[in-house]
DNA sequence: ATCTATGCCTGGTGGC
DNA sequence: TGCCACCAGGCATAGA
């Protein structure tokens, strides 16, 4: 599943190769993946062109004239740049078509993904932007109200990190690679960590994410990034898929378990509930 | 107000 | 190319 690091590998990506390409005609085959009126999404897209694509934790943001388009890839999300000759798979349900022959298509096996129009420069306007909390990895983050959100939580703080309201970026994997780091048992209450263990949960997240993020990511599962380009995180990871395998620090073998209905990989030992 | 459960989707896997 | 239950899970929404 794409999170930060995956979601800015593909930004880097598409913003080389689209930039200054102008859209003449936009193909939807799959309607539920466009928020609001398909034919406005049309319409409003053809002769505009891509000036820079953007992001916002795990949100795409592809800046045109006189738009944005808000693009989540969820758990499957793909982008290609392809000719417009050539044949399309059946998992492709957007096709934005270039004046040059080229074309955008947006691949999503599961269809979970979303694209959504909104006036440049108003994306905040957009609910599911506004209420974001900060980037992750952002140097200049708020330890302190992230902190205060964390602690008034009776919730696990596995939870709490996956939810993007206090900061955003952070999916499955790397939440239990950054609870691995600090030496967190994943249902450990919000309110049970200290302001210093949230300060050192938030360091090794921003360290992970950026780690990852210059390896292209983390490649597992049928999640591959844009245009076939594999990242590598996926050989530094230590807890994340590793269920029966040695813990890299004490070798006790790695558990999985569900926490608010996500598979969760951690060592048992390592990783401790209570008051830290 | 807070928190939890469910639905959205399909391909891969494992048990029979 | 057997059949089928189950799993993967980010986010919006319904319900407790």
């Amino acid at each position: 599943m794409p999170e930060l690091p995956e979601v800015e590998t593909v930004r880097r990506q598409l913003n080389d190769l689209l930039i200054g390409r102008k859209i003449v005609d936009v193909n939807v085959s799959y309607a539920p993946i466009i928020q609001g009126d398909v034919r406005m999404f049309q319409s409003r897209l053809i002769h505009q062109t891509i000036n820079r694509v953007n992001r916002y934790g795990k949100y795409l943001m592809f800046e045109l004239d006189d738009w944005t388009l808000v693009s989540h890839l969820r758990m499957e999300g793909k982008y290609y740049l392809k000719s417009s000759d050539d044949v399309l798979s059946k998992h492709e349900h957007v096709v934005f078509l270039f004046e040059d022959g080229y074309e955008l298509t947006y691949h999503d096996v599961r269809k979970f993904g979303t694209m959504e129009l909104v006036q440049k420069g108003f994306e905040k306007n957009l609910v599911s932007i506004n209420k974001l909390g900060p980037e992750v990895n952002d140097p200049m983050i708020d330890i302190k109200s992230i902190y205060q959100k964390i602690h008034r939580s009776s919730r696990p703080i596995k939870s709490l990190l996956l939810d993007q309201t206090i900061v955003c970026g952070l999916g499955n994997i790397y939440v239990d690679e950054t609870l691995f780091l600090t030496r967190i048992h994943p249902e450990t209450r919000g309110n049970r960590l200290t302001k210093k263990t949230v300060k050192a949960l938030i360091d090794n997240a921003r360290g992970v994410v950026n780690k990852a993020i210059g390896l292209g990511g983390t490649t597992i599962r049928s999640y591959h990034s844009t245009l076939g380009i594999d990242g590598l995180f996926q050989n530094e990871l230590y807890v994340h898929t590793k269920k029966d395998e040695p813990c890299p620090i004490c070798q006790t073998p790695i558990i999985k378990i569900r926490v608010g209905q996500r598979g969760t990989y951690f060592c048992p030992r390592c990783q401790k509930k209570g008051e830290r």
